[in-house]
Parts: C-alpha cells; structure tokens; sequence
DNA sequence: ACATTATTTAGCAGTATTGCTAAATAAACT
DNA sequence: AGTTTATTTAGCAATACTGCTAAATAATGT
C-alpha cells in the first residue's frame, strides 16, 4: 500500500469515527435529516424546531461540522447549513460494502 | 398510516438509537468487521484480538447484541457470536435512501 | 454610538460510558 | 465432588457527553 494510500486509510478512519460518534445521538440524526429535507437551514430554523435550548441546538450543530456531516456558511449574521451528503454517503457505503 | 405501520415505524427508531449508539464506539466496529470476517467468533477468540479486558470486550459484545447486530449461540461452556448482517444493512441503507 | 438579532462560548451539574480488577456462573473434565 | 475453562456480572474510578443558563461575539439597523 502508497504512503498516500496509507495516509488517506488513516484519515478514512478518523472520519469514520467522527462521524459514527456524530450519528450516536438522535438529535443530531433529527437535525441532518431536516437540514436535507429542507436543503438548507440556518442555526435558528434548526434550533426552533427542536426542543433543547439553542446553545445545546449550537453545539450539536458544531459536532455535526467537526465530522464534515454539515457544511456551514456564513452569511451576515445567519450561518447557513447543508447537509456534506458525500461524506455521510462514503461512510456507509463503505459499511454496505464490507457487508457484501 | 396504520397502526401496525406506525408502531413499525416506532420500533424502527429504537433500533436505528441503538445500532447507532452501538456503532459509535470504534471496538465495537473493529469487533463487528472481526466476526463477520471470520464468519462467526466465540468469546474467546474476539477478546484477545483485542487490547481491552475480557471484561471489557464481553460489555462490548452485550451492547452489540441488545443493538441486535450480534447474534449469540450458547455452544457448550462456549457463546458463539455472528453478525447480523441484515440489521446493519437495513438500517445503513434506510439512510442511503434519505440521501437519494 | 446604541440597540437588536443571530448565534456561539463558558461554565457547571447530572448522567452515561468506558475500562479496570475481583468475584460469580456455568459447562466440561478428572 | 473438585478443578479447569469460558465467559459474564459487580462495583468502582475516570472520562466523556448532554443540557442548562448566563455571558460573549459579531453583523445589522437606527
């Protein structure tokens, strides 16, 4: 196996673990499936629907971009988010595929 | 919906929470990809693959199957353990169709 | 400059998870 | 019956996660 090929193995695995962790908690799975439905949300959208505070709405939102499964812009004041669905889509692939 | 599709739709939730939860921790992934591998594992055979105690690892096997992605077999003093695959599939792919 | 709006960061308490060692169970062997 | 083998359960300390409120930041409007 490449040097690069190795490298890209590691960073697979992390992302992998960022993202099962991401998805360990129901609502951020809540808050992925809304931000596809709806194509794009800003922090509040997200926050009014549901019903924990908006900090804890904020930092479920950030855990979600740490593990690449939200994109975030900025747009004035408002921060607008879209689901990242390649990498969702990559990292269950690739569990379908081991399970072929 | 009916009342039978939505209690489906009910238990479907809980068992997304609790593969998901069970997914999260990265032993448990390595432990899900090791069994189903080697097609099938007793006890033994997983925890010393594994860094972590016996004790350990064993938790470990019980959160994978409460999420029902092992099954277990008593052979003798022997717990055989076997993934099952269509859980893991079913629910990876519920979410691949969300994506679609 | 000041107020308002959108959102995050800080800090903390409660809960859950993980990992360990020691003890318990349960089947098989002598 | 007593010992060994396979595995789990109990109990505990350390860590991580969640959720909250209060305070901070940062862009916009007056």
């Amino acid at each position: 196996m490449s040097k690069q090929r190795k490298l890209e193995g590691i960073q697979d695995l992390e992302v992998a673990d960022a993202v099962f962790a991401a998805l360990a908690h129901p609502a951020r799975r809540q808050i992925l499936l809304a931000v596809h439905y709806r194509g794009s949300c800003n922090a509040g959208e997200i926050a009014n629907r549901f019903e924990c505070s908006w900090p804890t709405t904020s930092r479920h939102l950030s855990t979600l971009v740490k593990a690449e499964l939200l994109q975030v812009d900025k747009a004035g004041r408002e921060r607008v988010y879209r689901v990242n669905a390649d990498v969702l889509r990559n990292v269950l692939m690739q569990w379908l595929d081991f399970l072929a």
